[in-house]
RNA sequence: GGUCCCGUAGCUCAGCUGGAUAGAGCAUCUGCCUUCUAAGCAGAGGGUCCCAGGUUCGAGUCCUGGCGGGAUCACCA
């Protein structure tokens, strides 16, 4: 790396001009802007400490210095107190020919490490999924593919919380109204079904808790105590007795949400390596229960619950085991993240949950560590913001949440009109026109999330749709297709007769600037996984795609007469093309080889 | 109220460990399809980087205090 060679030989320059050592943070390489002359900066002023001398000067003795010793220095230029280093178009031609022809340039060498568990998804199997889901399947298949790039082993995982009182509330209600319906008989997707029967419930209960309140009962009160409630109760009490008949019940029903959620995911492409299902791991949570009671760390009130005094930690008591002996959602992450522990013993866990939850991982960390699981240092939380809608949270009430299915289907329209008002492709199949549809929108719409840093709250308009120009995934993906038109035109005219550019090679400003950002990629790459934001990888390719097409404007490619320009140039274009493809493989989006 | 996150153009977002004149896209306006794909390119207008102090040669970036917005502090998950 280039960048690394100039800061080395910067350290040394020092040490041998101002006989000192400084600490590594004075000495600072970065990118020259492209409105000076040079290709990499040093900022000088950090040293005149060192050095005593001026800016001027002292640049000047750092930028023979940087000439006489690095060989890839050919030149530089004084700017105030920047010093502007031009780097040998040999470095950069060495750039090209190395890498243009890989298939794997960006991919990092396997390390040897114990393997990162990503979980992402965590469905609750009482509601389809909605554009909050997406964002975090989204975020979480690609931060997966990011790590595994970066030459870590990751296991995809998924948490399905299929059990517990949502759960509950929809079969009560389904076993109450429901008149035996399935998904086949009423033609809606499982999930869906089982959603609407949630809703009843929640319909029916308020009904009931208002007629309480109307007899004088406190809300509060009235909330906890109406008679589906107490049904509801009664029939988690007897789903984790193992009775029959509830178990029966809850398997049909939970089965039609995972077909639901199947369809969904695999039209989205998110796949996992594992599914666990919290209706198998609670067992275990509750027996770190009852170790935690063993150890005294945890504590039983006289109703029967038992807490964790977090007191010390500057946080409360933590319920962990129902009165009635029922698990919460604590209880079964416990059990979870232990069986994950003795499934992949990983050296580091990533949960992508909301960043609603993170008191919820502060407090399952702590007592993971109070019950003396050390490993309990490896998790950690992918907080991603929430989806918000112009007037804020999207709310079922007001019927403003934006449903995953519904999202696509308009995405899928909105491309197929947008291409047929193009016109372009009146000679493909309709299975080849649809195809091409579906990634364009998918592309949209993947793009749109992932481009946006994951901490970040974002808002999502559904009156204005997503857009297909500008700063958009089709945007990027056009970009492949124009470039892959030029590299089949120019295999149809047997143009590229020699794939590497001789060593004095003399770039044109945008085909410099465009080796420049491929030269980055790696490195982006990188960042991408240990600050582990896709949107790093979404912004480069974009930023990528952008210059491209400035360079398409500006220089003839096919038609240009010299031949070694010409043959750079379409190897530029397809080395441009395959980092384009890979960058976006890594986010989960196709590029067309035409559009 | 406690804890945490956020505040950059009319809107949606970039801005790496502090560095040169704060960048894109959308929207608005103006040009460019008889030349390799116009889902493109070029140009114009649009900014008190929430406010006030502080640290520094240098602050959108770091610190303190305000203001504004959000999340969370459930025997929901």
């Amino acid at each position: 790396m280039i960048e690394q060679l100039v800061l080395d030989t910067l350290l040394n320059a020092v040490k041998e001009l101002y006989k000192q050592d400084i600490p590594s943070k004075l000495a600072q390489v970065q990118k020259t802007r492209p409105e000076f002359e040079g290709d990499l900066t040093i900022v000088v002023f950090p040293l005149l400490r060192t050095s005593k001398k001026g800016p001027e000067q002292t640049a000047d003795e750092i930028g023979n210095f940087m000439v006489s010793n690095l060989n890839e220095v050919t030149s530089f230029n004084i700017i105030k107190g920047f010093l502007n280093l031009s780097i040998s178009s040999k470095y950069w031609v060495k750039f090209f020919n190395d890498n243009s022809k890989l298939s794997t340039f960006g991919k990092h060498p396997k390390k040897k490490l114990a393997p990162v568990v990503v979980e992402y998804s965590s469905p609750n199997t009482n509601k389809p999924l909605h554009l909050g889901h997406i964002r975090n399947n989204l975020i979480g298949w690609s931060i997966a593919e990011i790590i595994k790039n970066s030459g870590q082993e990751v296991a995809k995982v998924n948490l399905v919380n299929d059990r517990g009182i949502h759960i509950c509330k929809s079969m009560l209600a389904w076993q109450k109204w429901g008149n035996d319906v399935t998904p086949k008989a009423s033609n809606l997707k499982g999930d869906k079904l089982v959603g609407d029967y949630y809703v009843i419930f929640d319909k029916k209960n308020k009904e009931e808790i208002k007629a309480l309140v109307e007899t004088g009962m406190e809300e509060d009160e009235a909330s906890t105590s109406t008679a589906l409630m107490r049904e509801a109760k009664e029939m988690l009490k007897r789903w984790e007795d193992n009775d029959t008949t509830i178990r029966e019940l809850w398997s049909t029903m939970n089965q039609w949400v995972y077909n639901g959620f199947d369809s969904t995911y695999s039209r989205m492409g998110i796949d996992f390596d594992k599914v666990y299902y919290e209706s198998s791991t609670y067992l275990l949570g509750k027996k770190l229960v009852d170790q935690g009671l063993e150890l005294g760390v945890f504590f039983k009130k006289e109703d029967g619950s038992v807490w964790c005094d977090l007191s010390d930690d500057g946080l409360d008591e933590k319920l962990l085991l129902r009165a009635d002996g029922t698990s919460v959602y604590m209880t079964q992450d416990l059990g979870t993240a232990q069986l994950r522990y003795d499934d992949y013993h990983p050296s580091k866990l990533i949960y992508v949950v909301g960043n609603e939850q993170n008191y919820h991982f502060d407090v399952l960390k702590l007592i993971l560590k109070k019950i003396g699981k050390s490993w309990a240092d490896n998790i950690s939380h992918l907080n991603y913001g929430m989806v918000e809608l112009p007037h804020g949270k999207m709310k079922s009430r007001e019927g403003t949440v934006v449903d995953a299915d519904d999202l696509m289907d308009e995405m899928y329209k909105t491309a197929k009109q947008t291409s047929e008002d193009l016109g372009k492709f009146d000679d493909l199949s309709i299975e080849e026109a649809s195809s091409l549809y579906n990634v364009l929108s998918l592309g949209a719409l993947k793009y749109f999330i992932l481009k946006v840093d994951p901490k970040r709250t974002m808002t999502f308009n559904p009156a204005e749709s997503i857009d297909f120009n500008g700063n958009t995934g089709p945007f990027i993906q056009y970009t492949h297709a124009r470039i892959r038109s030029i590299v089949r035109k120019s295999k149809a005219l047997n143009l590229v007769l020699d794939d590497s550019i001789s060593h004095d090679y003399v770039f044109e400003t945008k085909e410099k600037s465009i080796l420049k950002i491929l030269h980055d990629f790696p490195e982006i790459t990188l960042q991408a996984a240990t600050s582990l934001s896709p949107a790093l990888v979404a912004n480069y390719a974009y930023e990528l795609a952008r210059e491209y097409n400035q360079f398409y404007h500006e220089v003839m490619i096919l038609k240009e007469i010299d031949s070694e320009k010409r043959n750079f140039r379409i190897s530029l274009s397809e080395f441009t093309g395959k980092t384009i493809k890979y960058a976006m493989a890594l986010l989960g989006i196709q590029v067309p080889e035409r559009m």
